[in-house]
DNA sequence: AATGTAGTTGCGAAATATCGCAACTACAAT
DNA sequence: ATTGTAGTTGCGATATTTCGCAACTACATT
């Protein structure tokens, strides 16, 4: 393997590792995971999304280590484990509520839970 | 607009605000911005891609207020512009840095089931 | 005006991501 | 064994992203 290919090899990681971030779903559960363990029937609830795509997300999310799971009987609950990838989540939102705020836009006051 | 719309267009913008850092040329181009400013040119002979790949993720980059550019003559010079977008940047490639620590062992996790 | 260099834009094909739905597995209680 | 609840998986249609290529604009020099 070339230096090049190295290179690219690990922006594309890297790169893999963001995308995490990057569809509402996934930081919804990320968010309501944070007051602590909940199971996919409780995020199907809460969020009023079909149960197979609240699973999908889960997968993936654990998949990422971002999620760990326990079972408990029928249960399976899934809880928050990378403190890092918190921590981005919450600087990403920072971002946007500075966006908004850059452009004058009212929506920015909605978005408060990111650890002032 | 319902309580639960807004709730998911933040959401949404959230997600895309992370989606920015989702892709392996843009980090790479955030990266080689790193050391100061350069110019499109500059970034393309670097890379090796074509430029205008590097053109259409550099006007991505900008208009997401990543970077800022300033024009002299004939060039264009792009720089970093957001510090907390890098500093997720960083914080991203930590949580790559320690999945890959994690697994010395790739092979062997895959395909077990976490709850078998 | 013509030429050259720097950089952007538009288009379309290919790759990837999303998500609904049906069918499936897992555990518990009857 | 059957039923019920919890959760997952596979498939396929749709939506989005990526990226190469040709054509274009912008500035400078001759």
């Amino acid at each position: 393997m070339t230096k090049t290919e190295t290179r690219r090899l690990i922006y594309t990681m890297h790169a893999q590792v963001c995308s995490v971030l990057s569809n509402a779903k996934r930081l919804e559960i990320i968010d309501r995971l944070r007051s602590g363990e909940k199971t996919a029937g409780d995020l199907t609830r809460e969020m009023e999304i079909p149960k197979p795509n609240v699973s999908q997300q889960l997968t993936i999310l654990r998949e990422k280590g971002v999620l760990l799971s326990r079972r408990e009987g029928q249960h399976i609950y899934y809880r928050l484990s990378f403190p890092k990838m918190l921590k981005a989540y919450d600087l990403l939102r920072q971002v946007l509520i500075e966006r908004l705020r850059e452009q004058g836009n009212v929506a920015a006051r909605i978005g408060g839970k990111t650890h002032a």
